[in-house]
DNA sequence: CCGCGTTGCTTGACGCTTCAAGTGATGGCC
DNA sequence: GGCCATCACTTGAAGCGTCAAGCAACGCGG
């Protein structure tokens, strides 16, 4: 399109800022929430939400990693504190060693329930009441293309 | 608007949990591409083009800190880094011993220049060349109004 | 069946960010 | 002029994420 691929244009940079410090703030606005009301990680939430949501309250390691767009260390570390606080348990897999299913637990589901209400509202607050509903389906078209790019794997 | 403020419809869902996606791997995407072409953090590329970009190459440290989007704690950490580098240098403004202002070097400039090609380009492979200019203008006024949201102050 | 490469996950070390406490410099108040 | 609250920044400790190895379990070729 424009001129030198070198460099943005003043359009573009403008853009490329506000994403950026959208980037940076809005992560550290819901952990807070998260962190403050309920000693959660965003991440932390979104794997006992993935798991929540999945059957039997189960999902292997991998599956769960990638819903939560995260790396398999990364998850394998947080489960293991969510292990030490009751939240979930693993095991094996039956039909094959290697596989670790991890699993919602009773208290981490009631505990789920204390803690997903506060965050659903810091995401309405953030987010969604800040924008018009056209405003929001423009973002999720833009936000999937995005990611399109950066992980082309997961574009399902 | 719509019904219950404590869950998000479908739509609403959908949209959150692509920008939640976007959320995490665009700056790892990013940050990854700046490790390993020029070992900085993205923060630190924006710590050096603030200063890069300001007059005599120099700033005071909260402002740098609000214009970076990061913590003072955060950027005090940094600037040692870079400092340590020889990429800045620090002193007190004379006209009050408290403030302290960063000057980028000639050796944090020319290092600047090294790195900048590589990060434009995946700002712009990643952003800018996914989007049509319309959705960059989308973009930028949907990330302004979130952004207002997670931090009323820094809305210039 | 027996290696041997592959898959799936775990672990440890290191680095960065955050949080809370600390250090000076400044300006207002008496 | 001296005291105290405030401002601007720095520091240290604690926690989380990433990277690079490591460790079993599986399954294919012979």
């Amino acid at each position: 399109m424009a001129a030198d691929p070198k460099w943005l244009s003043p359009d573009e940079l403008a853009a490329w800022l506000s994403l950026a410090g959208l980037m940076f703030k809005l992560p550290g606005a819901l952990d807070s929430q998260l962190q403050r009301d309920s000693g959660l990680t965003h991440f932390e939430y979104l794997v006992l939400a993935g798991l929540s949501e999945s059957e039997g309250r189960s999902r292997r390691m991998s599956d769960l990693a990638g819903w939560a767009n995260g790396s398999l260390s990364r998850l394998s570390h947080v489960v293991k504190r969510l292990e030490s606080r009751g939240f979930v348990e693993r095991r094996p897999a039956e039909d094959d060693g290697r596989i670790t299913v991890a699993t919602l637990t009773d208290a981490g589901f009631a505990f789920l329930e204390t803690a997903a209400p506060g965050h659903v509202a810091a995401v309405r607050e953030y987010v969604i009441d800040a924008l018009t509903p056209e405003q929001l389906a423009q973002l999720r078209v833009v936000a999937d293309q995005i990611l399109a790019r950066v992980d082309p794997d997961k574009s399902c």
